[in-house]
DNA sequence: ACAAAAGTGTTTGGAGTACACCCATGA
DNA sequence: TCATGGGTGTACTCCAAACACTTTTGT
């Protein structure tokens, strides 16, 4: 990251990718540390990068999932651009971006996308000399976060639930090839904070042409096996 | 603007102002001429600017509508950034933008946004050695418009309609202090694209608790005069 | 047999939609 | 008196929300 030619040190896409293992919604954060004076401090940042020359925004925000999951093909969505001039002021974070990026940073207007990714999925974390984890987004509204990265992750969240009103079935990228009805159920609950009934979330699945029942049930579970069923794109 | 540590030339803010006459949803365009070989071509382009240092993206999108029609507090919504490399590739942009700007411009990635106005208001169009008018929207689906102005245009129309589904009262933006149910009815249906029915429309306003019914009617008609109403801002 | 979650219908209220006639006013 | 738009009510359909019991399976 160390040409000037290649990298324009102005603008940055930062990803907020959503994950569900089943019961709670879980977002995916780097580990970062910072030498300062010797002392090592760490904290988490959201995966993003600052944009190639000639590089489009969605462009860079996809290649930046590409090196972090080796997954392509995820489904992301520009939501918000944060061009606050002190969202780069805190000095710990500037240190940070100029010894990673090698360049002279001065403010960085960042242009924010969500990414809906199924955390089933064997991820390659690729991030170098860095990791990346999951984290609960109830327990991100209490951390302390790099830049402006919690209030980013904030209006992300509020992003997802808007598109999901438009388009319901961008809930199945979430969850694996093979689900209940259950699972789509407490996903869409925690996604929107509330607790649907059991009998009405029924009914109004029941009406999507795109959900496919399968020959099967679930298995390895302590009482009635419940049904499988999948997503089909092509009915959308 | 021929500081270069004034204006940060890789940014800019660019505003989709939308105005109502009465019948239709008019935006509002900046004439611009370029001398190109001694030849001067005209077009227009949306009202906007690249970002000072030190200034938050709302705070110029703020002020390129003061400088343009010396108004404040004007509703303005972020809706989206544009990024892509070629959106400056056309020379005759390049060329307008090195002239107007005395900075050397590689790429620009602007930040759009959606402003609602009165358009009764007596503007005062102050842009510099340039003008301000308002088209049609329809008319402008078929003009050629600067950068990729087309395209945030109608990026900007779907914006509001969603906005409007969410906060219908923002409609109240676009209309003057006073108006009949008429106009709010019209105004409702260039921007969705639909006619509504008369009664169904005043059963679902008349359910508005910000709406308030006023003690006149409207003059100069020739037909019997229609109530007018106005929208009290603190009951929404 | 029991624990644990799966699966299944009916009723009610509110919102949206379709539809037609008389009224008030100015010319 | 006529032309023009203003103003009004009812019936039907659809969707969302409330609500409880039986079935299946593993332990």
């Amino acid at each position: 990251m160390s040409n000037e030619n290649l990298y324009n040190p102005h603008i940055s896409v930062d990803c907020v990718v959503f994950g569900f293992d089943g019961e709670k919604l879980k977002v995916l954060l780097i580990e970062r540390s910072i030498d300062e004076q010797n002392e090592l401090y760490n904290d988490k940042k959201l995966p993003g990068s600052i944009i190639l020359n000639n590089e489009d925004l969605d462009e860079a925000a996809s290649r930046v999932l590409t090196e972090l999951t080796g997954l392509k093909n995820i489904y992301l969505s520009q939501f918000q651009s944060f061009g606050n001039p002190n969202r780069t002021s805190n000095p710990r974070d500037l240190l940070w971006l100029e010894r990673t990026t090698q360049l002279k940073i001065e403010r960085i207007v960042t242009v924010a996308y969500t990414a809906l990714i199924k955390i089933d999925r064997k991820l390659i974390f690729n991030a170098t000399d860095s990791s990346a984890n999951w984290y609960d987004i109830k327990e991100i509204a209490k951390m302390q976060l790099a830049f402006d990265h919690n209030q980013i992750i904030e209006k992300g969240l509020e992003h997802i639930r808007h598109q999901l009103k438009v388009e319901p079935h961008l809930l199945f990228e979430l969850l694996p090839k093979k689900f209940t009805i259950s699972q789509l159920r407490i996903l869409h609950d925690v996604v929107h904070q509330i607790r649907s009934d059991v009998r009405n979330f029924q009914k109004k699945v029941s009406q999507m042409p795109y959900l496919l029942i399968l020959d099967e049930v679930e298995e390895g579970v302590p009482h009635r096996a419940a049904r499988l069923y999948k997503f089909d794109k092509k009915r959308t």
